[in-house]
DNA sequence: TACGAGTTGCGTCGATTCATGCGTCGATTT
DNA sequence: AAATCGACGCATGAATCGACGCAACTCGTA
């Protein structure tokens, strides 16, 4: 793979910084070419050159530099604030249940569609207000197959099925509160039963007015479950709460979630991004907002497995002083 | 060099506390980096981040910050005066652990009067966030006095100083949030904690429109604690969806909250009694009822206390053949 | 009940320290 | 000969420093 050995006024040139800079980067931050001997000439793979891709999107958007060149260096290729966010369009991650079928038994039931035997336990145990039930159900399914599972198969889906029939019939409203609930004090329990190695640098939050935060709850047991400590505001967090709540914890990531189009707020981003204690992330998660609207420096990750490992990638930064 | 040399403003963010705060706690307690030569940027090592820990902890729980500091300063990874330690007396219905140096003031705080070190401890942790601490406290307070007292002496005053400051400020949102969710989730635990014997006999639920919940989920919590099975509901209950709920389940006895007079509408209680499944007894409680408005039938407990022992009393009665 | 004293967290201000990108210089590599 | 190397130093803006003060809270006392 040596046919490309980039020379160091070559790489230079192409990121756009000073050859004494990389020289500097190497020399302060270990970010330099894999194999080099002392004395001589340095020659960049491509795979280093990848590494000063990271460094400079990184410091372009903001990072410390000694913060970028860490992250750099053991993340080459972490998904970062793409200039051009992919042209995904938002159908967000609805879960697209098959009305028809599952035909339960006579009265009103809740459709699952083929979401699995566990999912059509869940809705009896719901239907019939039984929270013991529905907790047991519940936490065997995490226990078994973990959170980001549940939540996709299992979980998801039977809330979606009770508000589609909510929607439908204006009934089932103490059965979608009781079961909230019970999904809601779950997540707590994952979350309490892992204890939080280090202080928690992931900030998760609605956006204002979004009063949906059983997926927020969702991400934030899955981290918990990996051992990333996180900190939950909940729902409805007016953009001035959630800029003192940054302020006042300086989170490394911020997750803010929108259910809907109409709390997608794009300016809350910006506040966001524009304040003073700048997160090094800032995740849009949720079907409302739109990829188009995002400012840049705004990471979207698509569902929850991806937030989770983006998460994982926030958590392997060790902090350090920032400055820059 | 030292591989982890924390800023003062890491640390900060780290604690949830002021960068001004650390200064403060360096030339007033002596509090600061082992090294640290005047004028030069401090650098926090790994042990003295451990004895901020610790002066976090303690204050957490109450102890006053001149002491914790000092405690911290002697003893870095002092253990928590948890369980008994020598000088805190059996912290009984009169919490007065020690009547002086637990003094409190400073920027945005949350007033809690004479409410017990408890409290400010959960003040204070509440102001920086740091649900960890949060569950900490109410925990142990819950394991110590159990629900009644916890929420009594405890929870009420805390987040009554919460909203109070919230009221005046329209700041501490997401204190307030994140408390409130803290607490349901120690409530949860509770609930789950405690196996019900015997199938739930007694639904709680909110008034329509009603959105303060948390007493009902102390109540709920302190009946488990008491070994008496229930069905929580939840916030927000619409009149119908309640009364599906008590056709469905056939509860003996049904508490309804409202917090605030507008959500206290009698008509509810009516509709309740005059339904298909008439229940045994029905309570209306919560600061919004007025006694005089109340439809015959309808029992009115002033607190959380006078609840409880009449829901035990209806536990006892069901052992009891009913006459009817 | 009201009031003053003591505590305490934190905002502010001018000065200082630090991190960082890059220019320069003599020696070495290509 | 051109490019690069390692070392050194400089300019700049962000972060922090120390000092001061404020405001809010609690508690003892009148």
């Amino acid at each position: 793979m040596a046919d490309e050995a980039l020379s160091a006024g070559t790489v230079a040139r192409r990121l756009g910084v000073a050859v004494t800079t990389l020289r500097t980067w190497h020399q302060r931050y270990g970010l330099g070419p894999s194999e080099h001997v002392p004395g001589h000439h340095r020659r960049y793979t491509p795979a280093d050159l990848a590494r000063l891709e990271t460094m400079r999107r990184l410091t372009a958007n903001g990072v410390a530099p000694a913060e970028a060149a860490r992250w750099a260096v053991q993340a080459p290729d972490a998904a970062l604030p793409a200039p051009a966010p992919a042209p995904a369009p938002a159908p967000g991650p609805g879960p697209r249940i098959e009305r028809r079928g599952a035909r339960d038994g006579g009265g009103a039931t809740i459709p699952v569609g083929r979401s699995g035997p566990a999912a059509r336990g869940l809705a009896r145990a719901a239907m019939r207000l039984d929270s013991n039930a529905i907790n047991e159900v519940i936490d065997r399914a995490i226990r078994t197959d973990g959170v980001v599972t549940t939540w996709d198969t299992l979980l998801r889906p039977v809330l979606a099925g009770i508000g589609e029939r909510h929607a439908a019939t204006a009934a089932l409203i103490e059965v979608e509160h009781l079961v909230s609930r019970c999904v809601s004090e779950a997540f707590a329990a994952v979350v309490r039963a892992h204890a939080p190695h280090g202080p928690p640098r992931i900030l998760l939050s609605c956006a204002d007015e979004e009063q949906h935060s059983l997926p927020l709850e969702a991400l934030g047991a899955a981290l918990a479950e990996t051992g990333i400590a996180h900190r939950l505001l909940g729902a409805r967090v007016p953009v001035r709460a959630l800029l003192e709540a940054v302020n006042r914890t300086g989170p490394a990531a911020v997750v803010l979630w929108s259910q809907t189009r109409s709390t997608a707020d794009p300016t809350q981003l910006t506040a966001l991004l524009a304040g003073p204690h700048r997160p090094l992330l800032v995740f849009a998660v949720g079907p409302g907002w739109r990829a188009d609207s995002l400012p840049a420096g705004v990471v979207r990750p698509v569902d929850l497995a991806e937030a989770l490992s983006l998460a994982a990638a926030v958590r392997d930064s060790l902090d350090q002083p920032a400055a820059g």
